[in-house]
DNA sequence: TGATCATCTGGACAACGTGTCCAGTTCTTG
DNA sequence: CAAGAACTGGACACGTTGTCCAGATGATCA
């Protein structure tokens, strides 16, 4: 049995209207009223696919999110396979860093209630720099990945950008120093 | 004119009820009434000196923060002034660790609702870790500097030590490697 | 085409947290 | 001890959340 066609059709209705209220205002201040009210809904027929304003969020990331992990995986270097680590770590450090810029709104709302540590996509990142923390010889990849992706909470990204004025290509550019800093030279460590 | 006798009784009740009520349960689930109840007094006593739940959390942490501030700036190396800047970083890393390990409820707690950014605790980390990036010949120290304090974020020690189950111990050994990779060779750099 | 039935819809409801207000009380000052 | 300032705590109005159900709508099948 597939989607009614009605269903369907509100389903449009309610991801086009929270896209444009994230990115209108703060997107912590949206509720499920807000986004029911824009979409010409009412608050059930929100609340019957979204259980909260973050998982409407985390749905309109999705794809772009998809589309990321799979140029991480399958893609050509030096964000896919065959590059050294540390700049396939630079690349992914990049091409995040373009995702905040074209999404922050979403992501920020992604965040709003639960962590980011338990959203899918986060696994999928962290299994990815993991893997790259082990080739490059890191003596507790475990310990430290989680250090690496820090930097690109959504939170510290809105903040580098919007409170302190920096561009992105010059948040991009520090990563891009601390991913060759970190990996570059840890297997010529002292022996 | 001098706080009244009544008024700091209560002040210290509403304190350290809300210590308690931080660390039995999640601290993002603490509301005003919650600790006006613990406390034994009314709500508007404690709108009258806190604004939200996350400003009790700040007062609570502020002594131990300003003992770790002064020990940053005027204490004995590695962690005062003497040391080399990578280092310095790795003494400050540790020594926010222990920070996090000791008071992390109150810490979570001081997280609800705005960011940490907005805090005066955070911008004298910031004044000081960028005053070690820039002495170790970071290129723009502007921009790393909240990239260096993110891994720092309470959630995400929250996230190492207990859903991963990581020990305090580990997670700082995984910091200081990355303070030194990351101000170790600055200066070293091709030439 | 028309009947049947599962699914969807949207307004209503109760519960909860927030922030403010003010009348009564308590403490300090002279 | 009197007068005034400050503090207290219950009450109030508001907004959000999450659930529920009766009616409406669309898919399926004869």
């Amino acid at each position: 049995m597939h989607e009614r066609a009605d269903a369907a059709r509100n389903r449009q209705r309610v991801l086009e209207a929270a896209r444009r209220l994230f990115a209108e205002r703060d997107p912590a201040t949206v509720t499920m009223g807000d986004i029911a009210e824009a979409a010409g809904v009412g608050r059930a027929t929100v609340y019957r696919r979204f259980p909260t304003t973050a998982a409407v969020a985390v749905a309109l990331l999705d794809e772009h999110e998809r589309t990321l992990q799979e140029a991480m995986v399958g893609g050509p270097p030096p964000l896919g396979p065959g590059a050294p680590p540390a700049d396939r770590l630079a690349a992914f450090y990049e091409a995040m860093v373009t995702l905040l810029e074209e999404h922050l709104p979403l992501a920020l709302g992604a965040e709003t209630g639960a962590s980011r540590f338990a959203t899918g996509a986060y696994g999928s990142w962290r299994l990815h720099v993991r893997g790259l923390l082990a080739a490059a010889g890191v003596p507790d990849p475990d310990a430290e990945v989680d250090l690496v992706l820090a930097p690109l909470a959504p939170e510290v990204f809105r903040h580098q950008r919007h409170d302190l004025g920096l561009s992105a290509e010059r948040i991009a550019t520090a990563l891009r120093r601390q991913a060759h800093a970190l990996l570059g030279e840890v297997t010529a460590s002292p022996g």
